[in-house]
RNA sequence: GGUCCGGUGGCAGAAUGGCGAUGUAGCGGACUGCAAAUCCGCGUAUGUGGGUUCGAUUCCCGCCCGGACCUCCA
């Protein structure tokens, strides 16, 4: 059954798009075919938290996308040439192809974990040099691309929108440049398009010796490629937006002048913990991997949608476990009151979303539904579920939530619920109560109704 | 230093030129052998100083504080 039937499309969907700084009703360049471009992980090590947030941005996004439009075409790239996989490799003694295979593949795993949708097209950088030469090729023709010392530079004074995007001037940056300013380049904001690779570091064959790609090269061929010259909407974390955005639509608008590039952009703010940015390079970062061994999946992906994705949040693991008691009472909801299959989803909940994917309002909605649920009202449990379900939670069943997973079986648990009932029944309530404390160290919790007794995992 | 974003109860987090949601934590109660769950009830918030306005948490300005970016970053 097609979810078109469970939405509103004539509700406007506005988003913020940080190029204009301005909410905009979104209007697809083609109704038939929304394109979107999202900037995928460099595979060297575990994504983690911090990562997750644009990844689990996007799949909101293209969820709501996907139920509003016929066709969504979502592309996330992989970047599998970069210097700090070869770093990787080195120090691993690992062969890179393994390094970005391995790697990827977790990436993969971890994404999977917490149901994110799969992009349409998961392009590799090592799979479109040949496109990107062919950039550069065209960049160097039309002035805006130089050769120095092995390498080709974009030369950002040949682009007079350069800066437009990330909102500052060329002056501005320079102002505040805290890096070494390579020699060769004729600008300071200069940045490499093609780079020179040494004997033992990969490289590919060109008109300017064998080399590798930089960085940004790769989101402007593959956008292009698989999205055509302009399209709808590009993201990505709101530390891309300078210097990769910037270069990105910098190359691709010097390369097509008559397109737009993306007509759109989206931002997402940065995961903080304890206060700062969660980073690799800082070193306090926890991977998706661990907290998954910490809460379910859908208690992170709770804790992600209560806050809005422009803002700011600082993990922690309290706020973590929070989100799995808010998800306990949501299942809890659902099991006392089954829902019924493709209901629409309820109209404040879609207002919540399309004004500029409003999670936390919608999320607020899926209480009041969570409350009638529990109290046997069928269209909340329909509403609760039909909410849940667009924002990509309620993947599983209650039983599923509360008792898969647990360490002892379930022949044993009920045996021992059993002996505790025939304790109860005749008044040895000390007995009674060690043995629902032997089972609470196993991480099972007792619950006495007036229909017996339930057990659900800690 | 430059640019930008933000500061709402213990915590999280919406909204709004005039009653400041929702959740969580806390407290009291019902229920329970005791718990758990559930239900009922309670309390506490718009960083600061000005301005505009009949009225500002919302709009404007200064200040303080926090965070991001300034060519590694989601």
């Amino acid at each position: 059954m097609s979810t078109k039937s469970i939405i509103t499309p004539s509700i406007p969907l506005r988003l913020y798009n940080s190029h204009s700084r301005a909410l905009e009703v979104f209007t697809p360049m083609d109704a038939d075919n929304i394109r979107l471009y999202f900037c995928g992980p460099t595979v060297y090590d575990r994504v983690h938290l911090g990562n997750l947030r644009a990844m689990l941005c996007a799949d909101v996004l293209v969820r709501l996308l996907k139920a509003r439009y016929e066709t969504v075409t979502y592309v996330r790239n992989i970047t599998d040439i970069d210097d700090k996989i070869i770093a990787r490799a080195r120090d691993n003694h690992e062969d890179i192809d393994a390094l970005t295979a391995r790697t990827t593949k977790e990436f993969h795993d971890d994404l999977n974990a917490l149901s994110i949708i799969a992009p349409d097209i998961e392009p590799r950088a090592t799979q479109h040099i040949g496109d990107m030469l062919a950039m550069i090729s065209s960049l160097i023709a039309h002035n805006h691309a130089y050769e120095a010392e092995g390498h080709v530079l974009f030369d950002v004074h040949s682009f007079d929108s350069y800066g437009a995007l990330s909102g500052r001037s060329l002056e501005d940056m320079q102002a505040g440049a805290r890096v070494e300013v390579a020699p060769y380049k004729r600008n300071p904001g200069d940045f490499v398009l093609w780079k020179p690779s040494a004997e033992d570091e990969p490289g590919w064959e060109s008109p300017y010796g064998r080399g590798r790609p930089g960085w940004h090269l790769e989101c402007s061929a593959m956008s292009q490629r698989y999205l055509g010259p302009s399209f709808d909407i590009h993201g990505g974390g709101n530390d891309l937006l300078f210097p990769h955005h910037e270069n990105e639509r910098a190359q691709s608008l010097c390369c097509t002048p008559d397109s737009a590039f993306a007509r759109h952009w989206l931002h997402v703010g940065m995961l903080l913990c304890n206060g700062e940015k969660m980073s690799k390079s800082l070193g306090n970062f926890h991977t998706i991997h661990k907290a998954l061994e910490h809460a379910p999946a859908e208690a992170l992906r709770l804790l992600y949608l209560g806050s809005h994705y422009r803002s700011t949040l600082d993990f922690s693991w309290e706020k973590l476990d929070e989100a799995r008691r808010i998800m306990d009472r949501f299942y809890r909801a659902l099991e006392k009151t089954p829902p019924r299959s493709n209901s629409a989803v309820p109209h404040p909940v879609q207002e919540a979303l399309c004004d500029d994917l409003n999670t936390p309002l919608a999320i607020a909605e899926l209480h009041k539904y969570a409350d009638g649920a529990m109290n046997g009202q069928q269209e909340d449990a329909d509403s609760l579920y039909a909410a849940g379900r667009l924002l990509g939670l309620f993947g599983l069943t209650s039983s599923e939530w509360f008792q898969g997973d647990v360490s002892l079986d379930t022949e044993t648990i009920n045996a021992l619920i059993n002996q505790r009932l025939e304790a109860r029944k005749a008044k040895d309530f000390a007995k009674a109560d060690e043995i629902r404390a032997h089972l609470t160290e196993q991480g099972i919790l007792l619950e006495d109704t007036p229909n017996g007794t339930t057990w659900r995992k800690a």
